[in-house]
DNA sequence: CGAACTACTGAAAAGGTTTGCATACTGTCG
DNA sequence: CGACAGTATGCAAACCTTTTCAGTAGTTCG
């Protein structure tokens, strides 16, 4: 069937150990034999076994990797920073999709951790104990969530945020509404501290926090209404999705962006420039935060001594685009009902 | 280190053999001892190692799935319905992002070829030639992509594309230009073929063939202005990307979106609904189309002797919104320049 | 009561690679 | 010229599971 060492050797004329010994230490084997034997091995289009190797030597060449919903930009963007990162370093990625399901993940990890070298997890939905318990179980990194001394590529969000509201305050905004994703998202209750942060800087700023939505466009357009009944006239959504259901909704009720609303999303996916009026955003460096997430857990995995590593990506930029704009004179319209 | 077999059959007070048996074959081993055995399994944390497993039994229960780019919604909904399925059968996926680079493509699909039972490619970039020596060294199935006899989920793009035709030429439309993708896209090429199998069928529709470009938002910005030129009253996008790039030039050259141009997209990605106006597009069921690729892939490997299958999925649908409407009695204006 | 079965269980081989240890050989230095 | 250092290669064990084959004990039937 499939051409394996045996092969190899008996066709180069040296045994199974000198095949083995060419293709994986170049100075342990004479340069004649070195060279024939990958030559033969070429040839005949051999390729080592992976499971044999991963038996013996307890290493897959693999790595995990679980995200709340592939289908979801930011997810998109943080997979294809792993998946680039891991090729390059000459591993595999398993992935998986918890449909953010917080009991999937620990499925997902447990059945995954025999056949890779470490897991990256996602901006888990999981409660701290559950994560905790994984972590023993398996080598873990963990991207866009805190949990205790686990390796995390953590996004500092106030820096993000402070930019934000700084353009909003600039702009005249004195009440300033949020619209926030799942409860049990470690990055909502960031966002969410980090405005009362910037908010607690400036007593004249009115916070109101309208509470939790689901992280979809379907969430901001739930929560578009009570965005207009809070007479907020500016708001920040919870990510670029929940901002575009907001923009929808908004221009359907009669209200004007960013004449009567401000509105401000994060994460910045391609899509927000393309709305109309296109979407001023909290731009995170989520390709990066893939392959830093790599880079810890290969770090990991190639020297477990190494000392758990926190690793906190930094570079944000607000950008700014038409979704923003001056506080009116007088407060919002109450265009319809 | 890891608990193994042996560790369950010393504590059970059993042999290795039966612990296997015990989880694999539950009617071989009598209900006492398999009770006691799987009592004590699950006790211990045991789970069996597949690197070991997968030596023996040369299955891996792993499949590999190849898309051109996983930050493209398109690819990301099939990769979620692959990623489902998959997991629902008992088995893991390898992803890998080929950057759109076709020469990649067969790389990926050796290195990750003796670690799965099989792959899914979609919409492969590669020739047919380089697609069937594939086929050759690994269980292959494709998707969004025919080739030889190798069994394919196909997207019947006839279908899609007479009923967006049709919704064009009952809007009075007759001068219809089409923005193509790349030019190695099996796809862009069905496309094309089903227009002109359209265009055929009505001799007074003038089609108008702009040619390849980039399957992003800015290959449709780069195309909007030789829509323009074209003095085509209606265009169809490669892709919703494409479109959403086409909207947003056309809107900054001062054309009205539908006044002056109708624009098409196809896929229904979620965000057409989002645009401003709001897309009309051919809606394909991705999620459906990964999970179709899956059956076709497992169907194969758990019974090689299953003739090769091709399946269509047919049940598209044309999503009507704000982007298309009927065409002006006086020729498009030239609002600019 | 013995023989033939059945139903369970255990021993052992196989799967393909890596790697520690032994061996054979080449060349050098005393 | 002999001994030794060093290098290049082969042998064999180990990794952990599955699976075939054989064996044991218990049961049933003649």
């Amino acid at each position: 069937m499939s051409v394996t060492a045996r092969d190899v050797a008996r066709v180069a004329g040296v045994s199974i150990s000198t095949v083995s010994r060419a293709l994986a230490k170049p100075d342990e084997v004479a340069p004649a034999t070195r060279a024939r034997v990958l030559d033969t091995a070429r040839g005949m289009g051999y390729l080592p076994n992976p499971a044999a190797r991963g038996l013996i030597t307890g290493r897959t060449s693999t790595i995990g990797l679980i995200v709340p919903d592939l289908e979801n930009p930011f997810f998109a963007a943080v997979t294809k920073g792993v998946q680039s990162r891991a090729r390059a370093a000459g591993y595999c990625v398993i992935v998986a999709d918890s449909d953010e399901d917080p009991s999937q993940e620990e499925d997902l990890a447990r059945t995954m951790s025999k056949r890779v070298d470490g897991i990256v997890l996602c901006s888990p939905r999981a409660p701290d104990s559950v994560i905790a318990q994984l972590a023993l179980e398996c080598r873990l990194v963990l991207v866009n969530r805190a949990c205790g001394d686990i390796p995390a590529v953590a996004i500092n969000n106030l820096m993000g945020i402070s930019q934000a509201m700084g353009h909003l305050l600039a702009l005249g905004h004195r009440k300033i509404a949020y619209v926030g994703g799942p409860a049990t998202s470690w990055s909502n209750t960031a966002r969410l501290a980090s405005l009362q942060v910037v908010a607690a800087e400036h007593p004249n700023l009115d916070l109101v926090d309208l509470g939790s939505f689901q992280p979809y466009v379907s969430g901001g357009i739930a929560a578009a209404d009570l965005v207009i009944v809070s007479e907020a006239t500016a708001v920040v959504a919870y990510n670029d999705l929940v901002a575009f259901g907001l923009l929808d909704r908004l221009r359907h009720r009669g209200f004007r962006v960013p004449d009567d609303i401000s509105v401000v999303g994060i994460d910045n996916i391609p899509m927000s420039e393309l709305t109309f009026p296109s979407l001023t955003s909290v731009g995170i460096p989520l390709v990066n935060c893939g392959r830093a997430g790599v880079d810890l857990l290969l770090g990991f995995v190639r020297d477990p001594s190494t000392p758990p590593t926190h690793h906190h990506d930094l570079s944000f930029r607000l950008v700014v685009r038409e979704s923003t704009g001056p506080v009116r004179a007088s407060p919002a319209l109450h265009a319809t009902a």
